[in-house]
DNA sequence: GTCTATAAACCGATAGAC
DNA sequence: GTCTATCGGTTTATAGAC
């Protein structure tokens, strides 16, 4: 791993527990085991350079993840019950630290650091973009209304996750994931050709009960 | 208007705009007009404690803003859209930077500062008690789905307000509005008594379309 | 490319005069 | 209760030796 694939890893890291504001070049630097002169070197921009590679590579990462859980479900309803599910997993064996950093780095430079900004949104529109297209995937009818259920996808995680990291329990990614659930079987329902009975299958299986519980 | 609640207002307003890490205390003081001995008089505790005395009034004033506007909904539905429709208006007019600074800070402190994280969870446990308490007046079925659907309702608004800080577009809290009516006409339809078409009405009106835009 | 030293500004917090 | 000066530590960023 390179110096300065080496800075980015740890600046992602440092970023996601503590925040942009809250961490320094220097701290950064000492973890990577990097001087800071070095840092400067690959990043003449400072701090934001760095924070924006970051943003950028997690970013990717993130959706190659969640993109993974949906495409190798059945149908979207249980891509949407997987993610959810995974997510709380991960967050609460992690102690609720690691969730999604980029929504933090978001909050504190929306409004402060305008170069920062334009970054987590152009993040956030490929994450919607994604979303969009595995809902397409699902059948819903209008391009339109797959894409607002798309959005409320990513909201909905993003939602859940700053809540069960501040409670400290997977309950609000558990509600959230099932309201999502619910909200898929009526969008889908909607579509033409669809009984008005709950649906949401794509490629395969049968109708699930939909009511379960948390497991 | 006291020299402590000066304070804490300008706290308030400042972490809002730049999170908890972002803001010194230095400016805080200098911004209410008060000298920094003198914040120190009122809170001894330092950033911490006019932190946590801010989070817990701004908690209490954002509970009884939402609340006021589903209790002057007509019924659960309409509640959902006043509220995320107004959300982005609000949030629009001031150049997407008021949301809820809550969840800026919360996630600042959720790994970093366990008083401060404790101070988040009891604001949003309460959030989700006056959620819940607002669909179980709409009429939902068991306590459980209740609290549940509660839930989504909070984590829906708090990852709207990211994206929609972050694209500077109140695309997001529209859609994620949209997608909870969708889900709580399949909540409340499943409900003892409740034919299984659309519904949910709790105490007036006739049944809404339910299909509609984005107005 | 790597590393050290340092500048200039800021941080939270405290002491102590008034 | 108000205000100032200051301590020790941190920040971003740069200069310059190697």
């Amino acid at each position: 791993m390179s110096t300065r694939d080496r800075l980015v890893a740890t600046a992602a890291q440092l970023y996601g527990r503590f925040g942009y504001t809250g961490v320094g070049l220097k701290q950064v630097a000492a973890e990577a085991g990097v001087p800071i002169g070095s840092l400067y070197h690959f990043f003449p921009g400072g701090k934001e350079e760095l924070a924006a590679e970051a943003l950028r590579l997690s970013g990717q990462g993130y959706q190659l993840l969640v993109e993974g859980v949906f495409e190798s479900a059945p149908d979207l309803v249980t891509g949407i019950r997987t993610c959810f599910d995974s997510a709380a997993e991960v967050l609460a064996a992690s102690g609720y630290a690691d969730a999604c950093w980029i929504e933090t780095v978001a909050l504190e430079v929306a409004s402060t650091n305008e170069p920062l900004r334009l970054v987590t949104a152009e993040i956030f529109e490929r994450w919607i973009e994604a979303a969009t297209r595995l809902v397409e995937a699902a059948g819903a009818v209008d391009a339109e209304s797959a894409r607002r259920f798309g959005i409320a996808i990513i909201t909905g995680l993003e939602g859940a996750f700053v809540l069960s990291r501040s409670l400290r329990s997977p309950e609000p990614l558990h509600a959230t994931g099932e309201s999502l659930v619910a909200a898929a079987e009526a969008v889908l329902s909607a579509r033409p050709g669809a009984g008005q009975s709950r649906a949401g299958q794509s490629r395969a299986g049968q109708p699930r009960a939909g009511k379960g519980g948390r497991r």
